[in-house]
RNA sequence: GGUGCGUUAGUUCAGCUGGUUAGAAUACGUGCCUGUCACGCACGGGGUCACGGGUUCGAGUCCCGUACGCACCGCCA
């Protein structure tokens, strides 16, 4: 046996045991003839006492290990004379009889501490050292129990978790796919699924009426903190539903986490948004609100009185931050420079202080009365002490983007984004298309076979743009974690969305023929949704990048630096691929 | 595809308007130390200043390009 006790567990109540520890070393203190160490595994860290007074030449020995080398040690338990608060072994440490060297380390590139000197590059080139750290570790304990629990409501309300396949083929919409060649079929393709959409709809005509997997999905785009080429998703689909009970029944999931994993309890319901009120008032289909700073359109007042920038504007706005009239001369200088940046693209910034007496002071005074800024100030409802910054813009989806923007800078620099606090909201009643001005023709806005909201299908024929989906997101504190739909379950009307969506009907038959034909035999009405795993977990642990809550996570350019992949292949095995690599751009 | 920031010791960074031998902290090594827990003290080793080009009497420092990293825009049904 290699241990009797992990690291993490001896108390003041076991003192007096003899007992056996493995794991690693983590730092050494010499203090002549008395040596410590730390030593370290998953459950924590338990101080070892080697004392020559106790064995003789002891000392000797411990003072020739490293950081990171593999110890085997008995001994006694004993009560510290002086104890250490910050460690829950902290009153307790090991006096030691025997040491076996289990394994020995060269000197990692990095200290394996809570606050390591190593940056992320290199902590990722060494994930494996990266992961022994307590903070990281942590983080794969949280995502562990959180799909502990997603299983566990899940499986309570009747669902079935099952596994579809990872080799399937290439959708012409969305996301850029992942291939894989295949040596069987010469030339043929197969793609990783963006996700199993399309497969957990054929479980739903198969009769598995509640369905769930947590399985990875594969997207070939660009990377950011919180997006990777390979991430996880709780996949769900559900039949002979609607909207609401999809709503109720996954809202129940998001409190369910909260309270086993946090224990935080919501008695009201999440909030509902419409996504024409969200882009109106926070200009985002995702917006954060544990603050508001709602958006206040102002083109009835400021327009018209001489200020070409606002007069020609298709859209003039702004947000009221409560108390931010101290701000600088410089700090207001820098906002402007925020919003001039290529990222945000706002032309300008027009700002406007109400000062102590209730006077408006504005960056534009030259143009507007005081009588015309109080008008303003009123339909801001601002008080003494705040700061209103106005946007214009010739597009006032843009303008309202870049407000979005402004307002996040806003909320960061006030303090007003507690990592602490929890604000849940569905946004409802997406767009069923998206207009795409490059390409001249509509998109879908969440995938093709999403269903339209009934009252709005004669709109199909007339006004595509107007109509509204049965599709909705779930929003935490600005991050979309999750979203779906109600889906289309005849024939007829998703042979229509893919007309309207520019498939010729070969196309459609080629690329969804298999569902088409599947809906002929009595498709149920079905829908779901997919929470990201990632987000929901960064979310939970407070983290800034997804990355952190991935045992091995991809870089901004989609390396995996560990293992130095994607890399080129053998010439034998693209011959017997019959594969020819020919790089265009060199 | 684009924008911004960065690349100097094992690591994290400093290095001003260009000027003799490039620094700090930490890690590492050696020695001292019996109550440390970010132990302490002393000494020591450690650098192709990412790469290529240019400006200059002289470049870690200025300019151009490349590579890599991070953040963001586009993209992500």
């Amino acid at each position: 046996m290699y241990r009797t006790h992990t690291c993490g567990e001896l108390r003041l109540s076991d003192v007096n045991k003899n007992v056996t520890l493995a794991g690693w070393v983590q730092r050494i203190r010499k203090m002549g003839a008395m040596t410590f160490v730390d030593l370290r595994d998953r459950y924590g860290i338990t101080q070892l006492v080697f004392n020559d007074e106790h064995i003789a030449g002891i000392c000797d020995q411990a003072n020739k290990l490293g950081r990171e080398y593999v110890l085997q040690v008995s001994g006694r338990v004993d009560e510290r004379s002086s104890k250490n608060a910050n460690l829950p072994t902290g009153d307790i440490e090991v006096l030691v009889d025997k040491l076996t060297v289990l394994n020995q380390s060269i000197v990692p590139p990095f200290t394996i501490e809570d606050n390591t000197d190593g940056g992320d590059d290199l902590r990722m080139k060494y994930r494996y050292l990266d992961l022994r750290r307590a903070a990281v570790r942590k983080n794969l304990e949280l995502r562990h129990k959180m799909a502990f629990e997603v299983r566990s409501y899940l499986d309570k309300h009747g669902f079935l978790e099952v596994e579809t396949p990872v080799l399937v083929n290439s959708t012409p919409e969305g996301a850029r796919d992942f291939v894989v060649p295949s040596r069987m079929n010469p030339g043929q393709f197969y793609a990783l699924p963006q996700s199993p959409q399309t497969l957990k709809q054929l479980l739903m005509v198969s009769g598995f009426d509640r369905y769930f997997q947590i399985v990875k999905c594969f997207r070939d785009e660009d990377l950011r903190a919180d997006r990777q080429p390979e991430f996880t998703q709780i996949d769900c689909e559900m039949s002979f539903v609607e909207q609401e009970d999809i709503l109720q029944l996954f809202e129940g999931m998001a409190k369910h986490l909260f309270k086993t994993i946090k224990g935080i309890e919501f008695n009201e319901p999440f909030r509902r948004m419409t996504w024409n009120d969200a882009m109106r008032l926070y200009g985002s289909d995702k917006p954060d609100l544990r603050f508001g700073m709602e958006f206040v359109e102002v083109m009835d007042v400021m327009q018209g009185h001489g200020f070409s920038v606002f007069d020609n504007a298709a859209y003039v706005g702004g947000i009221c931050a409560k108390g931010a009239a101290t701000y600088t001369r410089k700090q207001l200088d820098q906002l402007t420079e925020f919003v001039k940046r290529p990222q945000v693209g706002a032309k300008g910034l027009v700002y406007a202080r109400i000062e102590a007496d209730g006077n408006v002071k504005s960056s534009v005074d030259k143009f507007y009365s005081q009588e015309t800024l109080q008008a303003m100030k009123a339909k801001f409802c601002a008080e003494p002490g705040d700061l209103i910054l106005i946007l214009s813009g010739d597009d006032a989806m843009k303008t309202r983007k870049q407000l979005c923007e402004l307002r996040l800078e806003m909320g960061n620099q006030l303090g007003l984004r507690d990592k602490n606090k929890y604000e849940c909201l569905w946004v409802i009643d997406f767009p069923l298309f998206e207009w795409n001005e490059e390409d001249q023709r509509y998109y879908a806005m969440h995938h093709p076979f999403t269903s339209p909201k009934p009252e709005d299908i004669p709109l199909l024929d007339t006004d595509p743009g107007k109509v509204r989906a049965n599709a909705y997101d779930m929003v935490i504190n600005g991050v979309e974690v999750g979203g779906g739909s109600i889906r289309i379950h005849d024939s007829q009307l998703q042979d229509k969305m893919f007309k309207l969506l520019g498939f010729t009907e070969e196309r459609a038959q080629e690329q969804f023929g298999f569902l088409m034909n599947a809906f002929k035999y009595g498709a149920p009405p079905h829908g779901g949704l997919a929470y990201g795993l990632d987000r929901l977990v960064s979310l939970f642990a407070g983290l800034d990048s997804i990355r952190d809550c991935i045992a091995f996570p991809k870089n901004n350019s989609g390396r995996d630096v560990m293992l130095d992949a994607p890399s080129v292949l053998d010439d034998s095995q693209l011959e017997e691929l019959q594969i020819k690599v020919d790089l265009k751009h060199q």
